[in-house]
DNA sequence: TATTGTTATACTCTATAACTATA
DNA sequence: TATAGTTATAGAGTATAACAATA
């Protein structure tokens, strides 16, 4: 298992760095698409991590241009991060690339073997939730 | 998928920070427990990260306890890294560790189950190593 | 008084390039 | 001439603490 994510972390970095991005910011980027233009403060609590970490990530896709940063309509203290055209298509394009990867794992599975699969996941995983003390997981 | 990885990578964090250890000096430890008294070359090639990056991973074994440095009996441009007692028993605990997950995780699964699981994971590896160009995965 | 984001500081992991000591 | 490891330098991600502007 250890094996397999670092596999998978390793090749996706690949992957992201051609389009000149990281697996932190891509997941921030990630949270902005299904989210819309975000406070630092609600990223920094979506991807539970420091707000100045925030901060140099924002820092970063602002620089590489995926994004920029809105006043907030009536709170002076708060930014919006705000996808640029660029960022709002790069973010789309990671979506659909999850979905062929998923469409690509699984299509040729057969519907008992899937099923099986699917099975052996939710038991491990509510073992593990029991284990960790019901971590706040979002499904995905 | 990703969140779990996530998740697990999180927990694991945590667990060894409460020995002084990070997940890449962790990494390290592991693969030393299973080789024996290592080269630092050999090690960046099974760690698949530079040279310079074990010299930095080492400094830090070292000064927290784990291991030492030990010069090589033949050849006097290079160095053993060989475990201290600590680093010795805590490399067991790692190892012990992982087999009590493994045996909480599937112990009460049942046969049926534990196979769907096992097949379901292998069809969905091969069509990852198929699309990755067979990486050289060791199947931990 | 509390919250948002930044500056200041620090640590870890990672890389490449140049260098020293040895083979 | 090639190899083992280090110093030099750099960048990314992460954290806490102090601070400014605003609520």
């Amino acid at each position: 298992m250890l094996e397999l994510t670092v596999l998978l972390n390793d090749d996706m970095a690949r992957a992201l760095a051609q389009d000149s991005l990281t697996v932190a910011r891509a997941h921030l980027l990630w949270e902005l698409h299904h989210r819309g233009p975000s406070t630092q403060r609600s990223l920094a609590e979506v991807l539970a991590v420091s707000p100045r970490n925030i901060t140099g990530l924002v820092d970063g896709l602002v620089s590489t241009g995926f994004v920029t940063r809105q006043p907030h309509p009536t709170d002076r203290r708060a930014t919006l991060v705000t996808f640029t055209a660029h960022g709002a298509r790069t973010a789309q394009q990671l979506e659909t690339g999850r979905d062929q990867l998923a469409r690509f794992l699984f299509e040729d599975m057969s519907d008992r073997q899937f099923a099986g699969l699917v099975s052996g996941l939710a038991a491990v995983l509510g073992r593990l939730r029991a284990a960790l003390g019901q971590p706040t997981g979002e499904e995905r």
